[in-house]
This record gives C-alpha cells, sequence and structure tokens, in this order.
DNA sequence: ATCAGCATGTAAGGCGTTACATGATTCA
DNA sequence: TGAATCATGTAACGCCTTACATGCTGAT
C-alpha cells in the first residue's frame, strides 16, 4: 500500500511553486495553511527524507558560510503524483471540535460553564478572523495572477465559516440565557 | 501527565446520561456526535479498561444467555472528572480538510479538477446538511427537556456552518468559470 | 555578549485506524 | 440456512506531537 500521509502532497504543492528548505516549508504551513492543515518539523523533515528516496523531489545543498541548508526541488515524478493526488475525488475533511464536544455535554455542569467555554471559543475565533480577512484583502488586490485565486478562496472559507461561526455563538449564548 | 485521550471524556459524557455497553457508546458516538468527533471500537474498549482500572466508571456482567455484554456505569470520580474537563477552558478545535489543501494547490492543475472537487465537496455537504437538519427538527420539537438544548445546539452549529460551506461552493465554482 | 531567528534532525510516546479473530442471536 | 446485528476484544501499523539535541548568524 502506497503512503497515505498528507504531509507529502503540502509539501509538493509547495515546491511546485518554488523551491524551498525544510525550514522554509515549515514557515509556509504556518501562514495561510495552518486555518485547514497543520505540520511539524518532527513531519517534515522526514517527510523530505522518504520523498527524496523516491525520486518525487531532489535535495541540494545550498548551505551558506557554516549554516547548513538543504534546499528541495520538485521532479517530474513529484508533479505527476501533486496532479495525481488533485484528480483523486476522495478527500478526507474532519472536523474535531472539543468545544462542541462540551457543548454536547454541558448538561452535566451549569449552563455558565458552557456560556464560558463558547465565550473562550468566540474570542479564538474573532482574533483568526481579522487574519483571515487580512489575507483576503490582500489578495483581492492581485486576482490576476492565478495562484492567488486559489489562495483567496481557501482564505474566504475561513472567512465565511468563521463569520458562520460567530452567529452561532451569539444564538447560542442567547438560548442559553 | 494525565492522559490526554478526549474518547475518555466521550465515554464518560455519555455514561453520565444512562449506563452503556461498549457497543451501544460506539452507536452514540456515530450519531449526532460523529459531526465533530469520532471514536472506533479499537479505541473504546481499551479507554472502557483503563478507565475502569482508574476508578472512573464501573463494569458490570449484563450477559443474555451465551452472549457476552458488560455495561459501564459512570462513578463519582468519573462525574468529577467531566465536569472538571468541562470547566477547563482549554479546547483543541482542528478542522483538517483536504478539500481545502487540493484548491490551495489548484493551480498545478485544470480548473476543472478544482471545479470537480469542488463539487464533490458540495454533494457531501448537502447530504449531511439533511440529516442535521432533521436532527435539529427533531430536537427544536422538545426543548424543554435541558439536555436537549445541549444537543440542539451542537446539531446547528452543523446547519449553520454547512448552510456557510454550499453558499461559498456556489462562490468558488463562479469564481473559477 | 546575548538573544532571536535560521537550520537540521532524532526519539519517545500517544493516539487512532484498520483488520483480524471469535462467537451468539434474530429474522427472513 | 444465511445474513445482519449484537458484542468483545487484540495486534499491527502509521502518523503526529513534543521534547530534545546541536550549531551558526545577525542584530542590539
Amino acid at each position: 500500500m502506497a503512503r497515505e500521509r498528507k504531509i507529502d502532497m503540502v509539501i509538493l504543492g509547495l515546491l511546485s511553486h518554488e523551491d524551498l528548505t525544510g525550514y522554509d516549508i515549515k514557515k509556509r504551513i504556518d501562514g495561510a495553511i495552518s486555518f485547514f492543515w497543520k505540520g511539524s518539523f518532527g513531519n517534515i523533515y522526514p517527510a523530505l527524507k522518504d520523498m527524496e528516496k523516491d525520486g518525487l523531489i531532489i535535495k541540494s545543498d545550498t548551505s551558506v558560510g557554516g549554516r547548513e541548508k538543504l534546499t528541495y526541488h520538485i521532479t517530474i515524478e513529484g508533479k505527476n503524483l501533486l496532479k495525481a493526488w488533485l484528480q483523486n475525488k476522495q478527500a478526507s475533511n474532519e472536523l474535531k471540535y472539543e468545544t462542541l464536544l462540551k457543548l454536547f455535554f454541558g448538561g452535566a455542569d451549569s449552563k455558565e460553564v458552557s456560556i464560558r467555554n463558547i465565550e473562550v471559543f468566540e474570542e479564538g475565533i474573532k482574533s483568526d478572523l481579522e487574519i483571515l480577512k487580512s489575507y483576503c484583502m490582500v489578495l483581492e488586490k492581485d486576482l490576476d495572477n492565478p495562484d492567488h485565486v486559489y489562495y483567496y478562496l481557501t482564505a474566504s472559507f475561513g472567512v465565511e465559516t468563521y463569520e458562520a461561526y460567530l452567529k452561532w455563538c451569539s444564538k447560542a449564548k442567547k438560548m442559553l440565557n
């Protein structure tokens, strides 16, 4: 069975635009992607090693002075695998919200506890929404760049769902009071 | 460090309402909870064993005839742990949407591929939305039951976010065309 | 001088999924 | 009789997170 590790596809996707180091890849993932996918060094470096062995990417030493630096470049095989993944209709979309779990079992404690949990959730969403909106505004100005349309759409997914979350938060707090 | 396994809290939450077998717990999780949390037998049975050892639940043999059956009951310690968890403000809310990942890297293939991926996503959401709406309708009729308010709110979270998803799908398809 | 940031990696541990393994009962 | 459902569990495997370990460079 082929590997299912999705971090490979994130890496391939990033490398399809530019050559990057593992460290750079981490920074990219921590940006706009982090709203729907995460990555860590303990995740990225082993993936890079495996993918090079498989011929999906090639490594080149770009060390500057005494600072070690390995830059990766995508191969034709890598690009083909990326496209095959994009063309595969199957996609796992999973949401794991502990806040909803707590709310579902809210009856086990006072309603104040549930209201507070909703408020904590609401605050987090509000601040993330600001970040997402700023991504959208930047991207909107340059939608002629074909890639920006894709980036814009993922950011706007975030904006629209987070706005729905906030609407729900108000309603939920009202219902509990 | 204490265990972080959230399945424990799902089990405790369910047992705080009624005594259940591992099999029953799985069925409950596969219901309304499955929209924001998942569980499997390979997950549930070991958790049950550990939690009994820890005195959070107690097991009793309720076998009928030759069919093995173990029913679990929550203890005071279990209820206290459940409340402590509810009162803890920290909550991990994570969304991992492969569809968004694919869309983000959509520029690596034709826009038709991205449109098709959005359509597949849309179909899945539409059918799940129907299920969520039916949960809401049932619960709305009996909001006097205090627990139903909590169940209703989690289901309505699903309805509202899924409706936002669908709105976004239309917009995204239009933008790509 | 020191601290933040650049840069690479490994190791342990935890959690979860999937498949396997077994067997009883109920209903068509 | 055979299939679906009830019912319990284990084992292998994979993936990810966290912490650890190391060292250079540039700015203050």
